[in-house]
DNA sequence: ACCGAGTGTCGAAGCGCTTCGACTGAGGCG
DNA sequence: CGCCTCAGTCGAAGCGCTTCGACACTCGGT
C-alpha cells in the first residue's frame, strides 16, 4: 500500500490491452467485449488500481468534486448545518463526486479561487442572505451553483429550501385547529433578522399571514439564546398577553429554555399553553414534553441541492426555485 | 469570468518569458530577478490567472488538499465537531491547502480511495474510538495522517486531543478547593462508553483518580440526553446522596436539562449544589447561572492537528501524542 | 585577459489520464 | 463475391503544470 501508486498503464500491461481500452472499460464510453472487460476489471482488482484524480481532472476537465460553502456565524443552528453538510456529502458520493469544504469567511475570493483553478466543478452554498455579496459572483461564474436558501433576487440562480412561510403558517393553523385564539412567535435572535436572513423573515411573514387569515391575534418576537433573556421575554409575554395560549418557537437553541421558563412560571404544557417548534426532530423528541414540531428536512434539502447541481453539470435545465413542503408532526405539546 | 480559463502559457506569452519562468516566480523555487518577477506578477493579475489544480497536482505529485473525516454518530456533540471542522479548514488555508470532507460512513474504503487516487496528501480523522477499525489502514497508508482523539494503541500514529483525564481531575480539584466533599460526574450517554470512546472514559478516569487523591467521595454516572431521563437521574442522585454538593457535567446536550432539573427540585446553584461543566464556552455562558467550565479547545486542537500534518508532509518527525492542557474558567455556578 | 562560480532564464520531458481518429474483422446485404 | 457497416480495439495527441539540465551572462579574483 506504499511506494508508487498503480497507474493505468500497469493495468493495461497486466491485462494485455491498450491504455485506452482500460479507460473505456472504466468509463463505459465505448463498447467493450465482455471478455476484455472482465480481464481488465480483474487486473484492476488484483493490482488495487485507483485512477489518479489529478490526471483524470486534467484530461477530462472534470474534477468530480463539488464545493460546499458553510457559514460560520452566530444564530445559525449548527446541528442543522451539519445535517445539511453530511447529506450533501452522502448525496455527492452517490454521483461519484467528492466534497471540498469551504468556509464563508474566505468570501467571494474563495469561491473564485476554487472555481477558477478547476478544483471543483460546481458549488453548493449554504445560509444565503437576502442580499448576499456572493450572488453577483455566482451569476458570472462559468461553474454551476446551487443555493440553499433564497436571496432577495433569485432570478437566474438555482435555490432550494424549506418553504418557511408555509412552515410558519402551518404552525398557526395547527394551533387554530386546536382552538387557540391568541398566539405568539418566538423567532431567531434579533441579529439574525437584522442581517437579512431569509428563512427567519419568511417564517415570520408566514406566521403573520396565517394569523390574519385565521382571525387569531398574534405577535412575533425575536428571541435570544440564553436562559435569562428567554425567561424575561416569556415573563413579559405572559404578562402582556394573559389570553395567550399558543406558542410557536423557531429557534433551536432556545426551545429548551422556553420550556424551562414556562415550567418556572408554573405554566403547564400543553394544559395552559401549547407549544409548536420548528426544529430538528431529535430536539423536539428530547424535550419534555416531546414537542409537536415542523422539522427542517435538512437531509432532503441537501440531497435536492446536489441533484440539481448534477443536472446542471450535465447541461440540463433546472427550475430556479425549489420549495420543499413542511410537514407537522404532532407530539405531546399541543 | 467565463469561457476557457487562463493558462500558464498565456501568462508567459503576455509577460514575454518562458512558461517555466512563470512557474518559478509563482513557486519561488528558483531565483528570479526582481524585474521579471514584477512583470510576471503583473500579467498574472491582469489576466486573472489561477493555476489549474489538477495539472499542478499531476506534475508536482501534491494535491494541496487534505481530507477531514467527520463522524456521523449519536452522542458526539455536533457544535464541537463543527468548531473542529472550521478550525481545520481555516488552519489548512493558512498552509495553502484545501479540505476535502469525508464522512466516517464510507469507512476505510473512503480513506483508501481518497489517498490512493492522490485526491488528498494527508488525512485528519476525528472522533477516533479506542478500537477504531481504520487505525490499521492508517498505519499502512503512504499518506500521513493525524488523529483527533487517542485510540487504545497509539504507537506509530500522531494523535492530538484535550487531556480529558486532566480535565476531569481539574473539575474535582476545583470543587474540593471550594470545600465540597461529595461529588458526582454526569457523563456521556451510556452508548458512548460502550462504544469505547476515549474521551468519555478518560474523563471518568481522571475524575475517579482526583476523587481518590483529594479524599472526596464521588460517583460517576452516564447521562442520557432527554429532559425526563436527566430529571429522573438527578432525582435518584439527590435521593441516594443527600450530602452531594458538587456536580461535574460532561455532556453538552444535557447541561441545560441538568440545570432545569435542579431548578425543578428546588436546588439552587451554586447555593445548594455547585456545577462545573466540560463544554464549549457559549453553552456555559448561555446557561443560568453561567457555568464554571472547562472548555473544549476545539479551535486549538484543529489547528494543532493541521500543523502536525503539515510537518509530516514536509517529512519532519513529530511527536506521537499531543495532549492539550485544560483550563478552567470560573463563572457563577461554583 | 581568463577562469570559476554563481545568477537568471529557457526548452523539453514527463506526470497519468481521456478522447479522437483510425484500423481490423466479422457479419449482413445486394 | 464484393461492399458496407459496425463493434471492438489501439496509438497518439494533448490536458496545464513542474522540474531538470543546459545555457548565457555577469562579476570578482588572479
Amino acid at each position: 500500500m506504499s511506494g508508487r501508486a498503480v497507474t493505468i498503464s500497469e493495468v493495461a500491461r497486466h491485462a494485455g490491452v491498450a491504455v485506452s481500452t482500460v479507460s473505456y472499460v472504466l468509463s463505459g464510453k465505448r463498447a467493450i467485449s465482455a471478455d476484455t472487460r472482465r480481464r481488465v476489471l480483474d487486473s484492476v482488482r488484483v493490482l488495487g488500481y485507483h485512477p489518479n484524480a489529478g490526471a483524470r481532472a486534467l484530461a477530462s476537465r472534470r474534477a468530480n468534486v463539488i464545493a460546499l460553502v458553510l457559514p460560520l456565524r452566530a444564530g445559525v443552528h449548527v446541528p442543522v448545518l451539519m445535517q445539511f453538510a453530511t447529506s450533501v456529502v452522502t448525496a455527492a458520493r452517490r454521483y461519484d463526486h467528492d466534497v471540498l469544504l469551504l468556509t464563508a469567511d474566505e468570501g467571494s475570493d474563495g469561491l473564485r479561487r476554487a472555481a477558477a483553478s478547476a478544483l471543483v466543478d460546481g458549488l453548493v452554498l449554504m445560509d444565503v442572505e437576502l442580499h448576499d455579496s456572493r450572488v453577483p459572483l455566482l451569476r458570472e461564474l462559468a461553474e454551476p451553483s446551487v443555493l440553499i436558501g433564497f436571496p432577495a433576487d433569485s432570478a437566474g440562480l438555482t435555490c432550494v429550501d424549506l418553504d418557511f412561510a408555509r412552515a410558519g403558517a402551518l404552525c398557526v393553523e395547527h394551533l387554530a385547529e386546536r382552538g387557540h385564539r391568541e398566539v405568539a412567535l418566538l423567532g431567531a435572535p434579533s441579529v439574525v433578522y437584522d442581517r437579512g436572513t431569509g428563512f427567519a423573515r419568511r417564517t415570520r411573514e408566514g406566521f403573520a399571514a396565517a394569523v390574519a387569515e385565521t382571525g387569531l391575534t398574534g405577535v412575533a418576537l425575536p428571541c435570544e439564546e440564553n436562559f435569562d433573556q428567554v425567561s424575561t421575554a416569556i415573563a413579559g409575554l405572559l404578562d402582556a398577553r394573559p389570553g395567550l395560549s399558543g406558542l410557536v418557537v423557531h429557534n433551536e437553541a432556545a426551545v429548551g429554555h422556553v420550556l424551562g421558563a414556562l415550567r418556572q412560571y408554573g405554566r403547564r404544557v400543553p394544559g395552559d399553553i401549547a407549544v409548536v417548534a420548528i426544529c430538528p426532530d431529535d430536539i423536539a423528541e428530547r424535550a419534555s414534553p416531546p414537542l409537536t414540531s415542523v422539522l427542517i428536512p435538512a437531509e432532503e434539502v441537501g440531497r435536492q441541492a446536489v441533484r440539481l447541481l448534477m443536472e446542471k453539470l450535465e447541461g440540463r435545465a433546472v427550475p430556479d426555485g425549489t420549495l420543499l413542503q413542511p410537514r407537522l408532526t404532532v407530539r405531546d405539546s399541543t
